[in-house]
RNA sequence: GGGUCAGUAGCUCAGGUGGUUAGAGCGUACGCCUGAUAAGCGUAAGGUCGAUGGUUCGAGUCCAUCUUGACCCA
């Protein structure tokens, strides 16, 4: 610039506007929460529905039902993706013109509780045994308020809105009486059962033992290859089985086989000295195990005789090694059945199973399914119960956790029965006690279960007379899940699992209500104290003085007083399954809470993949037997948090991402921003360069909101009508009409990252790089009554509000500082608003058709002054003004878009319709648009920076006509 | 070990019922602008669609096997 040429900058008029380019959301984040809470958003929301309501437009009750996190330990990243997911879910149901409502949930009982109080209790030297029960559930209790009061502010730090003021929790009194009352209508209705089961065990704390609180350690077990003899059948042939607890041999009752292992019958032809087999015996042996059995039994010659098929053990009953034994009373004179199991293995033992269903969980399930009686040999302290033949007393480990005499006696005896084929010593990985260190052993022990296929007759047989039928009848007819596969998956848990087993021997939960009656088997029809005034005196001293009081001296006879002789019952101590705690929320939050629902069923129910075994499952069971159906019509489903190379997060990797962290350094907004570019429903990653990435898209598009902020301010205020606006108008119009539907369409289908997308390619393609690329000139140098400038702000105003509605459920924090910064006040904020309404006149497939070819030869224009830019030849697009040769047809469109020169910010542009000369610039996509390259002919107008013809001949110095008329508007 | 799910450019993702040279945005490189300026515009590079085998005239898309990872279970 020449010093002497007027510098007319002051005269333009550019963008201004407080809202920076950067926006610190770290620091600035805080205030806004403040903001909100000042204001009460979300109690001011609820306060709209109840005026939509008095003025006859009520807005429709939309309850997503928060699935609690268990109250301990801060907040993962796990928890900010979940919460942030149902903030999406909430808010933009809100938005759409429901009551979306949201009453944020705590687990509260349960082990890992229990733990961290026990810890402390041996910290300070103390025995949780010689605690008083009631004591130790009020630590539990203040445990883990404390954690619910933290967790609580790091999920409001995400910006998740709810009833954050009156959450829910399991441990709430009216939710222990709940749970309770629950608990009483499967005691009511039937399904209520003991049976037994075996669990981990540790002889040492006579107590049960959860798999988290087993540690394995080296352990040398004894060893023994044991021959049942068949009753009749395979050739007299013993059948060879392999087991490292020869204490469970006096609870065999049956022996497993595989249906696809191949067997052999092998005939002992000579042995070693030392050996215990027999030459001449036969054996049946896995065919890939033989050789193994074969140097433990010291066999030195044997003959394979022929195979034997799976299909020959079937109906083979075995007698049992103790059989007639000396001293044995008869007590082991029973059938033995061989049976056919999947858990059978060829690749280690002899490819045949001992089996003891109260010692093993495999063993467990072949009794369940092929009804095996349960024995009870064992007792609390391992010892084998005193009247036991041959064993009784015996222990197996005593009260260090050192060997009892209970396998060496078994040893010896098979022996002396002749059924020991071999006996040898491993060293193996074995489960200790988490406390003692002593090893654990299984044992079955009482528990409570529900029954599943039990028939229910409580009149809400609508879904099916059973648990199990009710459950899949919800699963596969009354639910919708997203994604799809969540449906099948949960169908076929439902379909194959088997009873709920509601008892746990523990001190924090809720107990389980039921009395049982003194000397009655399970089995007697009055076992079960079933009285509805018992109930009701139960459920009563709950709901005002917590579970607590179950554990108080003289409850019993307090709550049995004039019904029946307390002495004649036992109370049971047992607490519940705290899945059967979650699964009851649908009743002590969606029907009895105000902030309910009638039906008590919600409208969604969002978790990890995982939940199908947890909290979708238990909530399922539960409503099932309680209200005939699963208590809610949606389950959404999200996978897991992974590392950038899609590893599974670890403390000992390094590789964890800690949502505090990333608040700290980028945000709340980026980490949201992270779940709504996501494919939540399948597993997630997240590490630097995904969350670098994530705020460089961030950046992008608050700088594209920026630039309308920095316009809208210059506008009157009156919105130009649709009909007389250009062209290019009217397409912006058409395209938010388009963009508004496809928002709520997937927003409804709770797909943000499609939202999130769609809107983002809108402001950074059909905004940032075409619309305000081209609309700068009219914005900065037309005169303010200029059609072109009013028709772009009103549709710049349209931009703003629909941006701004749409983005908020995403970015609540950044969506209300740009909704703040053009309208200030007290009350005022964006998440008080519904989405912005959209005309749907303004759609015009005609008009978006035709700039699609516009834009096509556009990018010809752009390409052909690509061409020149690279040559040196022009710098900036105003100093070309190219010709365009297309046909007349194409002519028309282009033509009546309104000024393709201003569309290609060239300072001039003709349109040729006849043949393009040699050599004119094309592009192999675009057929039929040509391009001739020209520059602009004149001298740049010093305002506006076109080049044109006229420049110079105007009163105002170095300026086109328009600059000239616009200077003069301004009084300049 | 079993069941379920997933594997498309450096990153995040599109790619109805199989059909021409596999797309977008971001990032990168280079260029332009210097009146959105720690911004804006443009151009380009970048993919054996996890691997192998098969069905088919034709497969990222269907089938089988394998592999990697995740979840649930054992």
């Amino acid at each position: 610039m020449c010093a002497d040429t007027p510098d007319y900058r002051s005269t333009v008029y550019l963008p201004e506007t407080e809202f920076p380019m950067r926006a610190g959301l770290p620091a600035r984040e805080p205030a806004w929460l403040e903001r909100w809470e000042t204001l009460g958003v979300y109690d001011r929301l609820r306060e709209k529905a109840k005026e939509a309501a008095a003025n006859g437009a009520p807005r429709k009750p939309y309850v997503l039902h928060d699935g609690p996190p268990y109250a301990n330990g801060n907040l993962h990243i796990g928890h900010a993706l979940n919460k942030t997911i149902k903030d999406m879910v909430v808010r933009s149901h809100q938005m759409m013109g429901f009551d979306s409502r949201y009453v944020p949930g705590w687990d509260c009982h349960g082990l890992p509780i229990e733990w961290k109080i026990e810890e402390q209790y041996r910290a300070k030297g103390l025995n949780k045994d010689d605690v008083d029960v009631v004591a130790f559930r009020q630590e539990c209790r203040k445990f883990a308020e404390g954690w619910v009061d933290i967790q609580r502010e790091e999920f409001k730090r995400l910006g998740v809105t709810g009833n954050w003021a009156n959450p829910y929790l399991t441990m709430d009194f009216h939710a222990e009486a709940v749970i309770a009352q629950e608990f009483m209508k499967f005691l009511m209705n039937g399904t209520l059962y003991q049976g037994s089961k075996p669990v981990m065990w540790s002889p040492v704390e006579k107590t049960a033992l959860a798999e988290a609180e087993v540690e394995y350690h080296d352990h040398t077990s004894h060893t023994i290859w044991v021959r049942f003899k068949p009753v009749a059948g395979l050739e007299g042939a013993s059948v060879v089985i392999w087991t490292t607890t020869p204490w469970t041999i006096p609870q065999n009752r049956a022996v497993a086989y595989g249906e696809k292992i191949a067997y052999g019958l092998y005939r002992v032809d000579a042995v070693d000295e030392k050996s215990t087999a027999v030459a001449g015996e036969l054996l049946v042996l896995a065919d890939s195990v033989a050789e193994s059995v074969k140097t433990a039994a010291k066999i030195t010659d044997w003959t394979r005789v022929r195979d034997v098929a799976a299909s020959e053990f079937e109906g083979v009953i075995l007698k049992h090694p103790y059989n007639g034994v000396e001293g044995g009373n008869g007590e082991w004179d029973y059938d033995v059945p061989m049976l056919p199991g999947d858990h059978v293995t060829d690749d280690a033992g002899t490819g045949f199973v001992h089996t003891a269903p109260s010692h093993g969980d495999d063993d467990y399930q072949m009794g369940v399914k092929f009804k095996l009686p349960m024995t009870y040999n064992v007792t609390e302290d391992s010892s084998y119960r005193k009247d036991l033949p041959l064993f009784g007393g015996q222990h197996i480990f005593d009260t260090n956790g050192k060997e009892g005499p209970a396998n060496v006696s078994n040893i010896k005896q098979l022996a002396y029965a002749g059924a020991l084929l071999a006996k040898g010593k491993i060293k193996h990985s074995y489960p200790h006690s988490w406390r003692s260190k002593a090893p654990v052993i299984f044992r079955n022990t009482p528990q409570w279960f529900a029954a599943i296929d039990a028939k229910i007759e409580d009149g809400k047989g609508t879904y099916g007379d059973t648990i199990r039928e009710r459950a899949l009848k919800s699963v596969s007819e009354l639910v919708t899940f997203t994604p799809a596969t969540g449906r099948n998956r949960l169908h076929a848990m439902i379909e194959q699992r088997p009873d709920w087993v509601l008892s746990r021997q523990r001190a924090w939960g809720v107990p389980l209500t039921c009395f049982t009656k003194v000397g009655a088997l399970p089995t007697d029809a009055d076992f079960l104290l079933r009285n509805e005034e018992v109930n009701a005196r139960i459920a009563a001293a709950f709901e005002k003085d917590g579970a607590d009081v179950w554990y108080t001296q003289g409850f019993k006879e307090k709550i049995l007083a004039g019904i029946v002789n307390p002495e004649d019952y036992n109370q049971v101590f047992d607490v519940l399954d705290v899945w059967f705690d979650s699964g009851s929320t649908h009743a002590f939050v969606l029907r009895d809470r105000e902030d309910g629902v009638p039906d008590q069923i919600a409208d969604v129910y969002l978790e990890g993949t995982d939940q199908h075994r947890g909290w979708f499952h238990s909530s399922l069971l539960q409503g099932s037997a309680t209200i005939g159906r699963a208590p809610y019509k949606n389950v959404i489903t999200h996978g897991f948090t992974l590392d950038e190379k899609g590893m599974k997060m670890s403390k000992s990797l390094g590789n964890t991402v800690a949502p505090q962290e990333v608040i700290k350094e980028y945000g709340a907004d980026i980490l949201r921003l992270w779940v709504a570019q996501a494919d939540y429903s399948t597993d997630l990653r997240i590490g630097k360069e995904i969350l670098k990435g994530t705020a460089d898209s961030y950046r992008r598009l608050r700088n594209t909101l920026r630039f309308l902020m920095g316009a809208l301010p210059a506008w009157d205020g009156k919105h130009v009508a649709r009909d007389e606006m250009p062209e290019l108008e009217q397409f912006i119009l058409h395209r938010l009409a388009e963009l508004d539907a496809q928002v709520r369409r997937d927003y409804a289908a709770f797909d943000f990252q499609a939202v999130f997308q769609a809107i983002f390619t809108f402001a950074t393609s059909d905004l940032s790089a075409f619309y305000f690329d081209i609309r700068k000139d009219a914005l900065y140098c037309d005169a303010p009554d200029s059609l072109e400038r009013r028709a772009c702000l009103s549709v710049m105003d349209h931009v703003y509000h629909a941006l701004v509605t749409w983005l908020a459920p995403i970015l609540p924090f950044t969506m209300e500082e740009v909704w703040l910064t053009r309208f200030p006040g007290e009350d005022s904020s964006v998440h008080l608003l519904d989405f912005a309404p959209v005309e749907a006149g303004w759609l015009n497939a005609d008009l978006a058709a035709r700039f699609a070819k516009t834009r096509a030869a556009r990018r010809v224009v752009t390409g052909a002054l690509e061409v020149e830019r690279t040559a040196k030849t022009i710098g900036s697009s105003l100093e070309a003004a190219p010709t365009v040769y297309v046909s007349p047809e194409l002519a028309a469109v282009i033509g009546s878009a309104q000024g393709f020169d201003t569309l290609c910010i060239t300072s001039g542009l003709k349109i040729s319709t006849e043949a393009a000369p040699e050599g004119a610039f094309g592009l192999d996509d675009v057929a039929g648009v040509k391009v001739v390259f020209e520059k602009a002919a004149g001298e740049k107008c010093q305002r506006c920076w076109k080049i044109l013809p006229d420049v110079g001949t105007h009163a105002h110095p170095a300026t086109c006509a328009r600059c000239d008329a616009a200077l003069s508007a301004a009084g300049l």
